[in-house]
RNA sequence: UCCUCAGUAGCUCAGUUGGUCAGAGCACCUGACUGUUAAUCAGGGGGUCCUUGGUUCAAGUCCAAGCUGGGGAGCCA
């Protein structure tokens, strides 16, 4: 007989039939007579009752089934004669795979903090709280993959480990197999990385952007979903050093193309949250975020609001607000000038473009203007920034003269700038951070909580 | 990296002007209870007061440095 996930079991009306569930003791209760088991499989967030007849099993086979426990149970299924549960099972035999010891055993059935169980990272996905985080974040993984085939995308792998920087997009993570007690030196006394493994210095990649316009100049659309790393010294609640990012890329689309597409695309993955994680997200908004569903349903039912940089300067020195940075023209908008503009002047997500070239990337698509880019930048309540992305410049001439503006090494980026060369096309893209859509979707308010296995500065444990 | 707050039992925390200050609740263990729902009730065990150094007759308490964590900022996704 095998063992029926206990998703199933709850939903079955078969009472009187002898089914299996294996799983691991949550809580035990009860009293001389009777003993109450609250067993999870992890299927579903809640909990399997076993109700166990103490006359029939002993005291001394129950000692061991402590909270932690793993354990096989058969039994008929039956209708709960108690509240709270619709089934429960009337145990017949049980097999206790593995003991937890209660007193080193460190969850409890009350709760935790989530910063005592970011240092039990091995045991927090066995808690109610995390089991509701990683099977949205499953969901929303598979979201993504599906909102893309059924539109015709096609998944690109890029590279993970990378010969070029040429997003400059902060610090790297060297990777290398060289000895670092026994450097190889040239000449001139630098380190030889000729004698690295590549031949070349090489790092863990900022983006899979650029490769990802390599495809979408071929495939027409494309999207990337991969990990990402960055060796920023960053001590937020929003950022992760290894983190997982989806950029699609698409030939013929323009900045407007792009924020439809980005908005539909969100949109999408909100509302298949809402129809797929229903249970999951009525655990999170009743302990953490009494909000969070509303939230979540007005993204859904409402247009984001699109406006230039420049509007978006005037609104906010015409706002009477007293911002710690002032505004002006010409800066990067600080945080909180952008969760003024998303949370209390539009009071919804927002869309911002057109922004000065010099806070921007090189590879952006240069407006008539001579002083804006076409950027675009998704900002969201509470979490801020979900969305970066543009239109690229694909003229060759002007993508060569910003590169040389800037001062890029172009060396490295010789394949990058003959798809300008060869049959170059208008496209646009946009990177979306996964962890920072889990927690807008999940209603966490520290990314370290919406990742199994947080990698952050002075952190890699696991 | 900067600003700021914190670190005392397995967990969450209290601990006053430096002088019985080693404490509480929960968890755990034992017992009671005829169906529990974070069960309830009674009892019990449990400590590197983050680390190092300093001030003092005396430091959980004051000072310095460091480590770790939270919040805010910057960088960004």
């Amino acid at each position: 007989m095998k063992r029926i996930k206990i998703k199933e079991l709850l939903l079955s009306k078969d009472f009187g039939k002898e089914v299996i569930v294996e799983g691991w003791v949550r809580t035990r209760r009860g009293n001389k007579n009777v003993s109450f088991i609250a067993i999870n499989d992890g299927s579903i967030i809640h909990s399997m009752q076993v109700v166990v007849d103490i006359a029939v099993f002993g005291e001394e086979a129950l000692k061991n089934i402590t909270t932690g426990a793993c354990i096989k149970v058969k039994g008929i299924l039956v209708e709960s004669q108690g509240q709270g549960q619709p089934v429960e099972m009337q145990a017949k035999e049980i097999q206790l795979y593995g003991t937890s010891d209660p007193e080193s055993y460190p969850l409890q059935k009350k709760g935790h903090t989530l910063e005592f169980l970011r240092s039990i990272a091995h045991l927090r996905p066995r808690t109610n709280t995390f089991g509701a985080v990683l099977r949205i974040r499953h969901n929303m993984a598979f979201a993504i993959h599906k909102y893309f085939n059924d539109k015709g995308f096609y998944y690109i792998h890029t590279p993970i480990i990378t010969g070029s920087d040429a997003e400059g997009a902060g610090q790297m993570f060297r990777v290398s197999t060289l000895d670092p007690h026994n450097l190889p030196k040239t000449p001139e006394g630098k380190i030889d990385f000729s004698q690295d493994f590549f031949g070349k210095e090489t790092n863990l990649t900022v983006s899979g952007q650029l490769e990802g316009e390599l495809a979408a100049m071929a495939l027409s659309e494309i999207y990337t979903f991969g990990p990402t790393f960055r060796a920023e010294n960053s001590n937020t609640p929003r950022h992760l050093a290894e983190f997982w990012m989806i950029e699609p890329e698409m030939a013929f689309y323009d900045l407007e193309d792009n924020m439809t597409l980005a908005q539909d695309f969100v949109q999408y993955l909100v509302k298949y949250a809402l129809e797929n994680c229903k249970e999951d997200l009525n655990f999170l908004n009743e302990m953490y975020d009494k909000e969070l569903i509303s939230r979540l349903e007005f993204v859904v039912n409402n247009d984001f609001k699109r406006l230039t940089y420049t509007e978006a300067v005037e609104i906010l020195m015409k706002s009477g607000e007293k911002f710690e940075f002032p505004v002006s023209w010409g800066t990067d908008l600080q945080s909180e000038h952008e969760r003024y503009l998303v949370e209390k002047h539009f009071n919804k997500p927002v869309i911002l473009i057109d922004y000065p070239k010099e806070i921007k990337a090189f590879y952006m698509k240069q407006n008539t203007d001579g002083k804006t880019v076409r950027a675009m930048d998704v900002l969201f309540p509470k979490i801020g920034e979900i969305i970066g992305g543009s239109q690229r410049e694909e003229n060759l001439e002007k993508l060569e003269a910003r590169i040389n503006e800037l001062q890029i090494p172009s060396k490295d980026m010789w394949w990058y700038l003959e798809t300008r060369k060869f049959g170059t096309a208008p496209h646009s893209g946009f990177g979306l951070g996964f962890e920072r859509l889990i927690l807008f979707v999940t209603g966490m308010a520290n990314i370290r909580d919406v990742i199994p296995f947080p990698r952050t500065p002075k952190n890699a444990e696991f």
